[in-house]
DNA sequence: GTCTATAAGAGGATAGAC
DNA sequence: GTCTATCCTCTTATAGAC
């Protein structure tokens, strides 16, 4: 562990605020609709000194998504260090955090395909190798799930990747929240009910 | 059937074509990376021609908008009319023409939270209206559905519609039409069977 | 109703003093 | 590194001639 100066303390100290920032911003409003202005008086700096922390609103978004992606990395680690879990607890735990964490509010954005930010984090070195990692680790789980017999195994596993990666923007959550009627703990569970378990009835 | 003039007949054409154009460019950037300078150029005319025409991008949007919600009510309708159906096969049934019309470039849009188009829509009355019709007759066949045992009874009809209409702007089709591996009809099978029978197998 | 030209304003990014 | 002030581009919307 290097000894970080005064100095340095606080700069990476107003870092993490900013992307604290953008994290909630991104969450609420999305790629487009946040604007640098905004991110720079939430804050409480300069539009020109955000821009000596980070290059562009491109970056600032970047980061947030490294940071997000981390968190997800780390939970996945204890995940595959956790004894005696099948593959689908695996896999179900991290859906859970997603879902819980877009709840929140502090699920960054949509990787939707039309989403100007998605062509923007495509550039991004540090994004997409912690996207890639994260993608290994749950395509590990998945194929073994579906070995164990627990998931579907008519379904490819990129289809069974790419749906839990939805399930993180799923607009349900949204909806059934704004509706008040329901706690957060019911629409969790309804919504890690209806992708694991289907719309259908199982008789 | 009233008898329209050449010149009716030329500017409602002239609208349709807008308006096709609007549907297009809304399936393929989103609301707000989509503009008017370009929907003017693909249809051929000048922004200022588009003007007298519709009122702003928001009501351009909402024709947009409005159309696709008349395509899935008439689908609606003769669902309804169809005789020996059960109600989740009538559900199953719009559920389905929804993927096929994202898949196929024509869904305009996404009705996330955070979608600024989302807000400017609430405003306008015929889609509200035409929305509302919607919800209604798929909540009637939801209803249905779960006394017939056919969909899963703990989940509230509620969730269950947020559901399907989500399914209409899942990114997963993109997801695994981008791969470019397989085809329109498993692509469209395969988030059937997630919808409603679920990532986990079914033993 | 169609066009050209332009107003009006938002928002990303930067210059230059301190 | 922080600030104020400004630049510049893009985009929505409109004025005004035909």
């Amino acid at each position: 562990m290097t000894r970080l100066s005064f100095r340095e303390k606080t700069h990476l100290a107003r870092e993490a605020a900013i992307v604290a920032t953008v994290k909630r911003l991104l969450a609420e409003k999305g790629f487009d609709l946040m604007t640098v202005d905004e991110v720079a008086a939430d804050v409480g700096i300069a539009k020109a000194s955000l821009y000596k922390h980070f290059a562009s609103k491109e970056a600032l978004a970047a980061a947030a998504m490294e940071q997000t992606m981390d968190m997800a990395l780390e939970l996945a680690r204890n995940e595959a260090a956790r004894p005696g879990a099948t593959a689908i607890e695996r896999l179900r735990t991290i859906t859970r955090w997603a879902l819980q964490t877009q709840l929140a509010g502090e699920m960054p954005t949509l990787p939707a395909e039309n989403s100007s930010l998605r062509n923007a984090l495509l550039a991004h070195r540090g994004y997409m190798d912690r996207l890639m990692a994260l993608s290994d680790q749950l395509g590990e789980w998945i194929v073994q799930a579906q070995a164990d017999g627990a998931l579907d195994t008519r379904l490819p596993p990129e289809a069974v990747l790419y749906t839990v990666f939805a399930r993180a923007c799923d607009p349900v959550l949204g909806f059934l929240k704004a509706g008040g009627r329901y706690s957060d703990d019911e629409i969790i569970d309804w919504v890690m009910s209806t992708c694991f378990n289907g719309l259908a009835s199982r008789s």
